[in-house]
DNA sequence: TGACAGCATTAACCTATGTTAAAAATGACG
DNA sequence: CGTCATTTTTAACATAGGTTAATGCTGTCA
C-alpha cells in the first residue's frame, strides 16, 4: 500500500464538525479526501431545494468528485460530516502525475477506480430494478450498523423516496 | 494509443447478428470488447422477468462485464446487439497483466476507468433526482440519433418505465 | 422538571406510473 | 397492393409514492 503511505505522509489532515461541509456542489475541488474516522454524506441539491444522497462514505473510503478533479469543472454534489470527521486531504492531479511515474501506485489507482465503478454498478442495478422498499431491505441487510446511525431523514434521501414514504414502508 | 494497436493486434474480431447476445447474464465472461460497429444493449432481466436497459453501447465504446472479468463472477447483465455488430474481444485479465508492464498503458486504463465513472455517475444522479419524463428530455437532447434507432420499448425500458408510461410522456 | 427543538408517525388527498387489454399504426414481404 | 407481425397508442383501473399538515415522541438543557 504505498499509495496509503505516500498519502498519510503528504496529505494534509483536516477535523470536520458534524455539519460541516468539505466541499460544496457548484465549487471546483481539486481533492480527494481520505477518511480515517467518522461518517460523510454526499449529496445532490436540485434547482428546486430538493436533496437527494449519492452515498454515505465511512472511514477506511476514498472520497472525492473525480468529476471536477479531473476535469476542472465545478462539482455536481456537496460532502458533509454527518459526524465529527478526521480527513486525509490530497490533490488528485498530484496522485495522478504520482502514478504516471510508478507502475505499484498505477496498479493501486486502478483497483481503487475498479471497485468504485462495481459500487456504482450495484447502485444503478438497484435504483433502476428494486422498488424503494426492496432497496430499504437492501440496505438493512448490507450495513445494519450504518442503518442504526442514520436519521430516517437521510435514509430517505438516499433511496430517493420522502421520509414519509419510508415511514409507511416500515409499518409493514 | 498503445492500447488500441495491442487490441488490434491481438484481439479477435467477432461478427454479431442483430438479437444475438455476446454473453449473457449468468455465465462468466472474462472478456471485453471494443466496438467497431454496430449498437448494443446491457440489460438486466430480473428473477420476475422484467427487463432493464443499463446502457446503449454504440461504437467506439468499450464494454465488458468488470465485474464477471475482474472478480471471476458471473455477469450481473446480458449484452445483446440491436444492429448487426463488429466488436474485436479481448481478456480482460490480458489487459490488466499487460498495463502491469506498462505505464502508459496503465494511464489509459485509468483514464477509461476514470471516463467510465464519470458516466455511471451521470446516469446515477439522473436515476436519483429526475423525473422519467426529464430523464426521457435529457436523453433526447444528449443523444437524438440513438433515440431514432431505439424502440420505444427499448428506450423505456432504459428510462426505468413501461412502454406505456413512455407513450404518456410523449404527448405532452 | 418543564419547555423547546428536532425527528418520526399518521392521515387525507393527489399524481405518476404500473397493469391489462383492445385498437390503431407501421413496416416487411409475398 | 393486401396480409401479417410488430410496435405504438389509448383507455380504465390499481398502486406506490409525493405533499401537506397535524400529532406524537425523544432528548437536551436551562
Amino acid at each position: 500500500m504505498e499509495l496509503q503511505s505516500y498519502i498519510a505522509q503528504n496529505g494534509t489532515t483536516l477535523n470536520i464538525e458534524k455539519g460541516q461541509q468539505v466541499f460544496t456542489q457548484g465549487e471546483l475541488c481539486e481533492h480527494v479526501y481520505l477518511v480515517k474516522t467518522g461518517l460523510l454524506k454526499a449529496f445532490y441539491l436540485t434547482e428546486s431545494g430538493k436533496e437527494t444522497i449519492k452515498s454515505f462514505i465511512q472511514s477506511g473510503a476514498i472520497i472525492g468528485s473525480l468529476n471536477a478533479a479531473h476535469c476542472q469543472v465545478p462539482s455536481t454534489f456537496s460532502l458533509e460530516a454527518l459526524e465529527q470527521c478526521r480527513l486525509v486531504q490530497i490533490s488528485f492531479s498530484e496522485l495522478l502525475s504520482l502514478s504516471k511515474e510508478s507502475i505499484s501506485i498505477s496498479q493501486e489507482f486502478i483497483q481503487i477506480l475498479l471497485s468504485l465503478s462495481l459500487k456504482k454498478e450495484r447502485r444503478e442495478f438497484e435504483l433502476l430494478t428494486l422498488s424503494a422498499s426492496q432497496r430499504f431491505d437492501n440496505l438493512r441487510n448490507t450495513d445494519p450498523e450504518l442503518v442504526k446511525k442514520l436519521t430516517q431523514n437521510d435514509i430517505a434521501k438516499y433511496l430517493g423516496i420522502t421520509p414519509v414514504a419510508l415511514s409507511r414502508i416500515k409499518h409493514q
